[in-house]
DNA sequence: TGACTTATTAAACGCTGTTCATTATATTTA
DNA sequence: TAAATATAATGAACAGCGTTTAATAAGTCA
């Protein structure tokens, strides 16, 4: 057969991302497969090799969508929460969110940091992008908690934070290598409360130094 | 050929996995393959069944073994360090200790962490117990410097830091993904920091309320 | 209607994990 | 020593994988 046109390149695209996640979803990260893939879409597993440069690529794409969901999802919370929320509740709402997500989601998340692309890792500008923007979500309450800490302190705490909720987030997604019920909520609040009440004791003490 | 009786079974069991680990580390978790860990040491691949039951088998055994080499480097650097050596500096060189692992076995740590069995992740009791013993060399300290601290919020207290440790690895393992230069001990320092203090402020008033 | 163009495929290649009948060797028996 | 037995190890097979590409069916135009 040939000359179907029944897609545009783009749609064929946005099928094959699509039925690529499904995969995911149901089968975990390792059932993604490009005759799967291509079988569900109604397509040739050749057929993937026109608008992806191979499989990798169709995982980069995937994981810039999942990347955008959570953006997305950040941005919408945060901004409908806006109305005057001490910066802790922010924090707090950021690190549960992004925690709620991974649970949603634990195979394309997953995905995001299992998929090494083999030999040198280019980190993509757009995941650069995307991280910097995670970053930022954080950076803003921090800021106003400590109106006057230097740049590279807050750049820190930022990270830090994100490590602490990420690492959260890990191990308690696979791993059931500890702790009986879902006490996920009650690490992230021991994380924020210790680290931010020293944090912004220390970070206000330092600009009088 | 049959019968050659070279190697032990043991003998064949200790051969395959040191392959594994080589190839893993010079090649990759994905490089990983039956084949290629045969032809190594110099047996079929279907020589390797004979002694697991599959490579996903011959994985948990790697982990297995990774969680050893975790575990013997902690006890030995806690044990020559015990000479009064304050808490926080143990604690602190735990964390180090863990993040100096992840980054020279990369893929070995990779490894232990992106090795989902497919169906129900099923944690080997090894496991738990090699876990548990780790949760064990933060729990020391820990308990040094909050002696009256109910059980509940030290487990908590282990936990929050070790997945804020493992964050720190997980994210600046692969990721160059922030923070020029290598500033995971930074990182680590101010994790701990923070946290610590605070805790420990609000460990040792707990008793009085 | 016939020539041209092109979207799509089916088959091929070399790889993978895994199984199992076959085989060559070691050991035991006669 | 020779034959029988037991078994360590293999090699071929199967189904599936990512990827490439010659072949082909269908749309377009003269």
């Amino acid at each position: 057969m040939a000359r179907r046109n029944d897609h545009s390149r783009e749609e064929l695209k946005e099928l094959a991302l699509t039925a690529g996640e499904q995969l995911i979803d149901e089968e975990g990260i390792h059932a993604l497969s490009a005759r799967k893939i291509a079988q569900r879409i109604g397509y040739s597993a050749g057929a993937l090799y026109l608008v992806f440069t191979n499989l990798d690529d169709l995982c980069w794409h995937i994981n810039g969508r999942t990347m955008a969901m959570l953006n997305t999802l950040l941005s919408a919370q945060i901004e409908q929460e806006k109305v005057n929320r001490p910066p802790q509740e922010a924090l707090r709402l950021i690190a549960k969110t992004y925690l709620n997500f991974s649970a949603e989601w634990p195979n394309r998340w997953a995905l995001m940091f299992e998929h090494h692309t083999p030999e040198s890792i280019i980190c993509p500008d757009w995941l650069i992008h995307a991280v910097n923007q995670l970053f930022g979500f954080v950076q803003a309450p921090l800021r106003q908690l400590a109106p006057n800490v230097n740049d590279e302190s807050l750049q820190l705490a930022v990270r830090t934070l994100w490590c602490g909720v990420h690492g959260i987030a890990a191990l308690s997604s696979r791993g059931k290598l500890f702790l009986e019920g879902d006490q996920t909520d009650a690490l992230i609040d021991n994380l924020l409360t210790h680290y931010l009440t020293n944090w912004i004791q220390e970070s206000t003490n330092e600009q009088f130094v």
